[in-house]
DNA sequence: CTGAAAGCGCTTACAG
DNA sequence: CTGAAAGCGCTTACAG
């Protein structure tokens, strides 16, 4: 580190002050032509590259965001859900120039990273990605005012930025689907409780009953965790009320509800049919191939980081939302594409 | 960001100068206790962090790693391979009180990203996961002489620090027992070429055969991408000369494996017998559940960032090498366990 | 054990 | 359009 290209040096080399590179530097067009052409030759010859550090502490510009993610929801990290939200992101930092910092938010030592990330003086912007329903981290981010937008919508604080999908209407749309196709019994595997899709996802499913005249039926409601393990235990009992259809309310869940009916003896979609949500890359290859919510991840973490950077640049108080759309994608469990589909109602 | 405290305010409330507040904050033995502990109380109580982009310019140290993953490595992000992998290095990162920035090697920004980390000023050291071969984060990191680590050896370059699993034993041991299984037609599914943990274990497949005099038939040798939809093309391609065992370099290749073998109407195990590697989450719940070299993820993340930080530590001249075990773990794929197993040769 | 002061590498009014 | 100088918030010899 010790020796170290400064501006300095590319002053000296070009024949201007600190002042103009450092102009040149920040894109400042108060630089006659020439004289930026020839900075930046120097510094291209030189293979400067100014310390972010220093730029920080002078300007508070570090073209650096946080992006955290709560350990508390375990699927996130048995699911490629995570490497595409941070592929999503990181495209977007790409294009724009910025370099995202990552912290998973563990509980044990949640409180020490808030402060970290807050007031580290380092991050200009953060994305909370899935944040359980009273995570401290989005409190301490209000309170300090640090401009961050949630990947999914908070359940209270109903004015925050955020980007998602519509939970709800993309669960409702899914359920009407299945009783299109005849089924009479259908039920759900819900997320938790204390998660925001999970929750819309379940208001969804109801709101689709409702539509329908029909009065939900706690022994056709199971709430898992998200998780291959969850899909499996409640897809257990659920077959206690026979269903004939379930909408689960993620791929990783419908997995575990696959193995629940194998297990059983059930067959796919034959005696149980089977929509899943997600989309995630493995739902085209289970056997059958699982008809499923497509969600768009990687687009989501994409306009998550626009979103944010237009917040820093023009100030937090517009606080804006995006909602993605989604898409049913009908493979095989829903059982539309057997020859003998139950007659539409 | 304006009204943030400094540690001027906090030598004010405590009666001290900067110096002494600043070796409070650095933990300097040379304070005197009672003097120690009424600035820390001063600190808690006003809620006081210092500014990393100062402590950075000042001291160099930022307390912040690089985490660094190639792109083209697709696979690495439709698998949870990757939230395994951060997960280990957050652990470690918690523990020792660091932080990590995320770059995800996109080709098309590779130089640019190269120079951000490199040249920052910002990071303490870099975690490079699973490089290509000829990757050139390595070369420019070697040039700036920032400490690094490699999750995965370097092909080449040997005295660099690694941690990576015993990719040429492991994969030996799992063939060779499918060998004791009494396979006699044992094929594989390699990785790719570029890839490191690709090559050793083709090298360790053809160890197995050497190990038995058998002659390596290129007709069973394919090479796939690390991806599902690779080891679907691939055992497609195999089926033409009537493997009767596959010993498939990764989980994710094994499912597509099994894919295609689903689609040709062959049995698993009974037809063809599988064997894949990485044991991932959704290795346990295939059907029938996969067979597969287990390697430890997690850990390897925990274990290059404590490599990384004591390399920061003690200078970067004592590169070291860890290798972590690998455990086969036996489930259905292979047929150990149906009625019908082959004889032990 | 403690403080005054120089310095880390930039940015940014201010004056010209 | 350009430069001199103060300042960002810390750390660290140096002197006592």
């Amino acid at each position: 580190m010790s020796n170290r290209l400064t501006i300095i040096e590319i002053a000296k080399h070009s024949g201007v002050s600190r002042s103009t590179v450092s102009r040149v530097i920040n894109d400042d067009p108060n630089v006659n032509t020439e004289t930026r052409e020839r900075v930046r030759a120097v510094m291209q010859k030189l293979n400067f590259h100014p310390n972010v550090a220093a730029r920080g502490l002078a300007a508070g510009k570090t073209r650096i965001l946080g992006l955290v993610i709560p350990m508390g929801v375990s699927a996130l990290f048995s699911d490629p859900y995570f490497p595409q939200l941070i592929q999503g992101i990181s495209a977007a930092c790409n294009q724009h120039n910025y370099s995202t910092m990552l912290w998973l938010a563990d509980p044990e030592y949640e409180r020490r990273m808030i402060q970290q990330i807050v007031s580290s003086g380092l991050i200009e912007g953060v994305i909370v990605a899935s944040a359980l329903n009273d995570d401290p981290v989005v409190e301490a981010l209000m309170q300090r005012q640090i401009p961050f937008v949630l990947v999914g919508r908070h359940p209270t604080h109903t004015n925050l930025a955020y980007v998602d999908v519509d939970n709800r209407v993309s669960a409702r749309d899914a359920v009407l689907y299945l009783m299109r196709l005849g089924y009479q019994r259908v039920a759900t595997i819900a997320g938790p409780h204390n998660m925001i899709a999970g929750v819309d996802r379940l208001n969804g499913y109801k709101d689709a009953l409702k539509t329908r005249g029909i009065a939900p039926d706690p022994n056709l409601i199971a709430e898992g965790d998200f998780s291959e393990g969850g899909g499996y235990q409640e897809m257990q009992r659920l077959l206690r009320h026979a269903p004939d259809a379930v909408f689960v309310a993620s791929d990783a869940m419908a997995l575990g509800a696959m193995r629940a009916l194998r297990e059983a003896g059930k067959r796919v979609p034959d005696d149980i049919a089977l929509v899943g949500f997600d989309d995630m890359p493995f739902a085209a290859h289970t056997e059958p191939p699982l008809t499923t919510v497509r969600q768009p991840i990687h687009r989501a973490g994409f306009v998550a980081t626009e979103t944010l950077l237009a917040l820093i640049a023009e100030g937090a108080n517009a606080p804006r939302r995006v909602i993605l759309p989604t898409e049913l994608v009908i493979r095989e469990t829903c059982g539309a594409h057997r020859a003998s589909a139950k007659p539409t109602v």
